[in-house]
RNA sequence: GCGCCCAUCGUCUAGCGGUCCAGGACGUUGCCCUUUCACGGCAAAAACAGGGGUUCGAGUCCCCUUGGGCGCGCCA
């Protein structure tokens, strides 16, 4: 098992799952799956100000919903705290750390003049050979990390490529605060070693971290895992990815009426091809996801394309499994008024029966159910402009006529009230149309709807006849 | 400022030196289907950032310019 395939997924518990986490975590679940391997779930919660058990709950649920489970328990960051120190004390007696005691004001002020005399803002090395019997009295230390001064910290980063740093540019990282708690650098690599991940893959935001973690690896003689860098997620500007452009967590796309599996499969796209195929269900994502076909460029969030996905998945999607996933969002939709909080057995009946006509027009579930409005609407119906226009265009008057003939109707089935009314329209010499929309309009109340004889069908022949009598002339 | 990364249609991308007058998808436009709206079908417009090299040959390799992004904390 030694070379088993391990990956995790390191987020901070500061806010929500960030969209762009979603797609880190997409990458190293499927990374892990496609090689047989596990990933692994870090809280990242050292920063205990802005760390709150309610962004832990979101992320946990934004996982779940994604579909996106892993391996073993949840590793708390913030609980390890004993183990980092012990990790730097050790290097400090290695000799390969040293204590610092330069002040925060001191710090400022040597970035301050560094960047005045265009040098770059980077500890000046100033405690790295003084012996701790010259520390000013009553400051705590930090301890550093005596980091290489010359030659260079290269990276063989399977997305970015080979890349290089020369260490005069990488400055000696502090391991240990003054407060005994250990930094970011030091918790991710003793964190990632302790649980034996074999491959990282995250932002590339973290790509010069690499090289600074890479050092500390080293001086702990420790090998260094396998890293993926993959593209940040930007907006449709190309800059920083707003809220706007879709910088939200994951709840806010459930809250939109998206499928999880439309947008797994959009955000593994982003960023990731494997030739022209655009579609994937879940066992082919993991058969043939890998990193040497994530690209190195970053992507621009497109809701358009997203919306598209939804769309097909939708329609593919059988009746009854649209009909649950429908029912499961609803509590996360922006509540209307005028439709149910909730779905009864009588209200997933309708809409059971409206399905095949309504998932045709919808490309989330958001407009799944709005398109639905007309199955609960209470009479007498409140027409919208359009309607009450098609209706005053002489329409209630087909609308009498419709109304006994259909009344006098044996047999309700989509068949038959199609050749009733398409009988009538060929003795008035009227098209189709003119007679279908005043009917569309009395019985949706709008001028679009799904067929109009499955509308009749779906509504059923008391609650129909009742809506045309209430707007027939 | 310094370091690093990136650059094909509006967007996501295919392309790993010749098969590319650059392919697919979304979006856009037009046509068809049609009781509305959709769906579906067909078609069109639409790109190798610019400049130098290397090579018989460059979207593909190298350099520069330009334009983006990320990083430079006792944050993560």
């Amino acid at each position: 098992m030694a070379d088993e395939v391990i990956t995790r997924f390191a987020p901070s518990p500061t806010g929500f799952l960030h969209i762009g986490g979603g797609r880190t975590a997409l990458f190293n679940w499927l990374f892990a799956r496609h090689s047989g391997g596990k990933m692994l779930l870090r809280i990242e919660d050292t920063d205990r100000e802005r760390s709150t058990d309610a962004a832990i709950a979101a992320i946990l649920d934004g996982l779940a919903w994604l579909g996106l489970g892993w391996d073993g328990e949840v590793i708390h960051q913030f609980r390890r705290a004993g183990r980092h120190r012990e990790i730097a004390e050790q290097l400090l007696a290695a000799g390969k750390a040293y204590y610092c005691y330069a002040t925060p004001e001191e710090l400022d002020d040597m970035r301050a003049k560094a960047r005045a005399e265009g040098r770059p803002p980077r500890y000046d090395g100033r405690w790295r050979e003084r012996a701790p019997s010259e520390a000013p009295p009553g400051i705590q230390p930090v301890i550093r990390l005596k980091a290489a001064q010359s030659g260079e910290t290269v990276l063989d980063d399977k997305v970015q490529g080979c890349v290089a740093w020369a260490n005069e540019n990488l400055d000696d990282l502090v391991l240990l605060r003054s407060d005994g708690t250990p930094t970011y650098m030091l918790a991710v690599v003793v964190d990632d070693h302790d649980m034996g991940v074999t491959h990282i893959i995250r932002g590339d935001d973290h790509l010069t971290n690499a090289a600074r973690q890479m050092q500390i690896y080293q001086a702990l003689d420790w090998q260094v895992p396998v890293m993926a860098h993959i593209p940040l997620i930007h907006g449709t500007d190309g800059a920083k990815l707003s809220k706007r452009h879709g910088a939200l967590g994951v709840d806010a796309y459930r809250a939109m009426g998206y499928l999880p599996e439309a947008l797994r499969n959009y955000l593994v796209r982003l960023g990731w091809s494997h030739g022209d195929q655009e579609f994937f269900s879940m066992e082919e994502m993991i058969e043939a996801f890998d990193l040497a076909h994530v690209g190195r460029s970053p992507a621009r969030f497109d809701f358009a394309k997203l919306e598209n996905m939804n769309g097909h998945y939708m329609r593919q999607m059988h009746n009854a499994d649209l009909l649950a996933a429908l029912v499961a969002a609803w509590p996360h939709l922006p509540p209307r008024d005028d439709l149910p909080s909730r779905l009864d057995a009588e209200a997933q009946k309708k809409l059971l029966a409206a399905m095949p006509g309504l998932k045709e027009r919808a490309k989330t579930l958001v407009e799944l159910r709005d398109g639905a409005t007309f199955l609960f609407a209470k009479r007498p119906l409140a027409l919208d402009a359009q309607a009450e226009g098609v209706l005053e265009d002489g329409g209630r008057a087909h609308l009498a006529v419709l109304l006994a003939r259909l009344s006098a109707l044996e047999d309700w089935s989509p068949s038959a009230t199609e050749s009733v009314v398409r009988d009538y329209a060929e003795e008035m010499n009227l098209k189709l149309g003119q007679v279908a929309q005043p009917l569309r309009a009395a019985l949706t109340g709008r001028i679009t709807s799904p067929g109009i004889f499955d509308v009749l069908d779906v509504l059923g022949r008391g609650e129909s006849l009742a809506r045309i009598k209430d707007q027939a002339g």
